[in-house]
RNA sequence: GCCCGGGUGGCGGAAUGGUAGACGCAGCGGACUUAAAAUCCGUUGGCCGCAAGGCCGUGAGGGUUCGAGUCCCUCCCUGGGCACCA
């Protein structure tokens, strides 16, 4: 038996032996509980996998053999997000085929995967860009374009000239590709959108039964971004301010009176309007500008013009400097019949709302700041009391504008003199009375921009039929296939490289006529919004899925992944599952019950200080050095700096070069051990040492007391061993309820615990039949986690078979309890002594036994006794003064 | 600016309102060894003390409580997300 945790020696040949046997085949048998757990689908990356990586997996793997042990059917399926742009693009500088390269990548995953123990069923794994797999995702897309939840519409959209390629506002972070960092443009083409503003409330509703962190449910409320206010109209009249609009031009329909509806959530301080903003692109612009006298025409279009060139990031800018022009008219404010100029402004954005809104400088920054710069009078209507207006005029000389809901109105009327929220109901209620205008809900989130004009994705599946109209291509005719190229690069024009293969392009409709395939691809989300649920029917060729096998399955009661994809991804698989439930097609509304977001590895990495002068990259204070030009400099200048592991920072450390120096269960340990499983941590090759420390000792442990040990111990109990067997169960219950809470580093320290108690156990030579039991409890508590080690342990006890199919231990209550406690007493709250005591003892018994205390009876000497707080097993505090 | 986290020994971290620092890493002392590595044993929050013991201590300040790392208020630092979204 192994003496010592000597990995080359047996782990490889547990793994062989675990593939032999089947081992990780999802078992389907009747009778039992359902456990799915499941990793994010990854994008298999040339880099391969990194230590960071199986920060994701390892804990998963863990959770899933326990489960199985625990007599579960366990769903624990791996595949590959192999569709998209990380892959096109890393194929076209390496002048290969995707397809070939992503095979290529992923088995360099499934081998490393392999490599760590991790016990994937590869019977069910498949690739987003298998054709048996994109058919469906191709069907799903003409469910939602039936349902009129898939559209095309010609659109300003985020367009990435490196990627050559549309992106989903998701995927724009701070006017930048989220990918490659490149600044996006404004491009009007016609592009492909999923519906997901229809379902923003349910999203946002269902979240609160899902048992995800709170943060990521909060990044995504933020991002749907629910606004309860008021829509109301507002009428635009005569420069004069008086009257309807009915300036006297030659243009024919110059008399119709003209109207805008603006947005609010603040209809509170509408008694503060003074004046209005339109975007630059709202319908009305073009109206006002007709009507216009000719100088003020010319200004109106040359600030269209201006506002159109500048890209979303310039303009978008918090900082910029509000800019606009008055428009010569004016607006009826409906709270008090008082007209105020209309400006338009880029500040106000023509996506959100209704693109013009009644702007109130007195109580709103932005508009502050533009009345300011455009001398627009001010106006406070909310104060902390009406006593106390002169702090809101204070502090707008200030340069601030007061946007606390704190107060009451003034300057509004009969509105005077109400709280803000109550303000807010009344003229709510008011204005859907007199039909000026409705309460509102508005939100921030846009359709889903899914069309990519690239190659390697999912094909759009839709006909453009001669007359203009477009039809989906029917479920028999799927998959549309994905032709075969040796060129596939992207072009500038905003079209996709499919649109120059006649070959794809041309095809008949449904009524034998010529039509035009749709060229664009769908972005890599669309195929990872379902494969959960192709994960429970992979081989099923008849449809998408068997919905009694989805609804075995379903939901993933484990999903586990890096919190990157808090808004993106999550968001997108949600939305698809709802419409798979609207439809019937699944039972579940949420797909994800339990979600948890693992850490990042992080590496040490060399930075030196920038020299003068010397331009540094966005986000950086330092320049990045490799690790050899880092021994050359002198400490002075090289900064070390924690960093998360990536090819590019050269600071990764392999599953490969981790396993071979320290073995894969050394990994395994090391990284559920070293910090809560949410917790960045600091790779360090002194904690693998300390993880093949503990290794050892439950090696020498179990060989050390291999000799006595009694397979048959349950028949020999003699009930000596009660520490023995307390610890055990105890250890039982502390493991199973950690691992079960993602707790996975006081699981393993309660393992470290139990082991050095059992080491000093089994120094005694009495026991034997408590210590066996503790031996093989001990194994299998481990199994999850040090799954090699485990089994080879396992059969040095004389066991046949894999811990996997073991059992396991079930902590009695009873053996757990302890039948003495130490009881702290404190006197006035701090502690003076500990004192044994019999768990069951009384609360007058542990006053006693604490009075009696000489180190008490020193505390309390000639003091009065208060009072005395007893708290049963744990402590007793005397109050004395 | 808004919304979430997080500040505990030299380090990673543990602690249902009830003995702060479990477990591990690093350090120190010792055993084994010709020696080193590995391993094993002991020790390790700070200050005072020969010791017994005492005092201080969970970012800062206040509060609630018999008792606060934990709950409440104010502030500081820090990580992340969103951000001209009306």
């Amino acid at each position: 038996m192994q003496e010592r945790y000597e990995p080359l020696e047996f782990e490889a040949k547990w793994r062989q032996r675990w593939a032999d046997a089947d081992l990780f085949k999802t078992r389907e048998e009747n009778g039992r509980p359902k456990f799915y757990g499941l990793d994010f689908f990854p994008y298999p990356s040339g880099a391969g996998l990194s230590v960071g990586h199986c920060r994701n997996y390892i804990p998963t793997d863990v959770l899933c053999r326990m489960k199985f042990m625990q007599g579960f059917n366990v769903l624990h399926p791996m595949g590959f997000d192999a569709f998209g742009l990380p892959a096109e693009n890393e194929a076209i500088k390496r002048q290969r085929h995707p397809e070939e390269m992503v095979h290529e990548y992923g088995d360099t995953y499934k081998r490393q995967m392999d490599l760590i123990g991790i016990g994937y069923d590869w019977s069910r794994s498949f690739y987003s860009s298998d054709p048996s797999y994109y058919k469906w995702t191709q069907w799903i897309f003409t469910k939602l374009y039936e349902r009129g939840l898939a559209y095309r519409s010609n659109a300003a959209v985020n367009w990435c000239p490196k990627d050559k390629t549309a992106l989903a506002n998701e995927e724009v972070v701070g006017g930048l590709c989220e990918r490659c960092g490149t600044p996006v443009e404004k491009r009007e083409i016609p592009q492909w959108f999923f519906k997901i503003t229809d379902y923003a409330q349910r999203l946002i509703d269902d979240l609160d039964d899902l048992d995800w962190p709170d943060g990521i449910k909060n990044q995504q409320r933020n991002w749907i971004g629910r606004s309860d206010g008021v829509e109301f109209e507002m009428a635009v009249v005569g420069a004069d301010g008086s009257g309807r609009f009915d300036l006297e031009s030659d243009q024919a329909d110059a008399d119709k009176p003209l109207r805008f509806r603006v947005f609010t959530t603040r209809i509170d301080t509408i008694f503060g309007m003074t004046f209005c903003v339109l975007a630059p692109e709202h319908p009305l612009v073009s109206d006002l500008a007709a009507r216009a006298d000719e100088e003020t025409r010319v200004k109106i279009q040359e600030y269209v013009q201006a506002a159109r060139a500048l890209g979303d990031t310039t303009r978008q800018a918090a900082d910029r400097e509000k800019t606009g022009v008055n428009s010569g008219f004016h607006a009826i404010n409906p709270a008090n019949g008082k007209p105020v100029p209309i400006f338009l402004a880029d500040y106000v954005l023509m996506g959100y709302g209704t693109g013009a809104i009644m702007a109130v400088p007195g109580h709103d920054q932005r508009d502050f700041d533009f009345a300011r710069k455009h001398q627009v009078a001010i106006v406070p209507v909310i104060a902390p009391s009406i006593e106390e207006s002169d702090q809101v005029v204070a502090a707008h000389t200030n340069g601030r504008a007061v946007e606390s809901k704190e107060g009451v109105l003034i300057n509004s009327g009969e509105y005077t003199g109400q709280a803000v929220a109550a303000a807010q109901q009344n003229l709510g209620l008011w204005m859907e009375s007199l039909g000026i205008g409705e309460r509102k809900v508005n939100y921030r989130i846009r359709d889903w921009l899914i069309s990519r004009q690239r190659y390697w994705g999912c094909p759009i599946p839709i006909l453009h039929d001669a007359d203009g109209s477009m039809e989906a291509v029917a479920e028999e005719c799927l998959p549309v296939m994905l032709p075969q190229v040796e060129s596939y690069e992207p072009g500038d024009d905003g079209a996709s490289p499919l649109a120059g293969i006649p070959e794809f392009l041309n095809a008949t409709d449904s009524e034998g006529q010529l039509a035009r395939r749709e060229t664009d691809t769908m972005g890599g989300f669309a195929c990872s919004s379902w494969y959960f649920l192709r994960f429970c029917d992979p081989h099923n060729f008849e449809s998408a899925w068997d919905p009694e096998k989805v609804k075995y399955w379903m939901p993933v009661d484990a999903y586990v992944g890096g919190a990157e994809h808090a808004v993106m991804h999550l968001l997108y698989a949600r939305f698809w599952t709802k419409v798979l439930f609207d439809i019937g097609l699944v039972h579940v509304k949420e797909p994800f019950a339990r979600l948890q977001n693992q850490g990042q590895v992080l590496g040490l990495t060399p930075y030196r200080k920038p020299r003068d002068g010397e331009v540094l990259d966005v986000g950086e204070d330092g320049v990045l050095v490799s690790f050899e030009d880092a021994k050359n400099l002198s400490e002075a200048d090289l900064q070390w700096r924690w960093v998360r592991m990536s090819k590019s920072k050269g600071n990764v450390v392999t599953p490969d070069e981790a396993v071979a120096e320290y073995g894969a269960d050394a990994l395994r340990i090391y990284e559920l051990f070293v910090a809560p499983f949410e917790a960045d941590v600091q790779w360090s090759n002194e904690g693998m040492q300390g993880a093949v420390r503990f290794l050892s000792r439950v090696c020498r442990l179990v060989s050390e007391f291999g000799p006595r040990y009694r397979p048959t111990w349950r028949e020999e109990l003699s009930g000596s061993g009660r520490d023995i067997r307390r610890w055990t169960h105890q250890t039982i219950k502390k493991v199973s309820d950690d691992i079960e809470k993602f707790a996975f580093n006081t699981a393993v320290s309660a393992l470290m615990i139990y082991v050095n108690n059992l080491t000093d156990a089994i120094k005694d030579s009495s026991s034997d039949a408590e210590l066996s039991e503790a031996v093989e409890t001990l194994i299998l508590l481990l199994s999850p986690m040090a799954p090699h080690t485990a089994d080879e342990l396992w059969e040095g006890l004389g066991k046949t078979g894999f811990t996997y199919h073991a059992d396991w231990p079930r902590a009695d209550e009873e053996l757990a309890k302890v039948d003495e406690v130490m009881i702290a007493v404190q006197v006035n709250g701090k502690l003076r002594d500990t004192i044994a005591a019999r768990a069951s003892a009384s609360n007058e018994e542990l006053e006693i036994a604490a009075m009696g205390s000489e180190k008490v009876v020193f505390h309390i000497d000639g003091k009065e006794i208060r009072k005395v707080i007893v708290v049963p097993g744990k402590l007793v505090n005397i109050v004395a003064s």
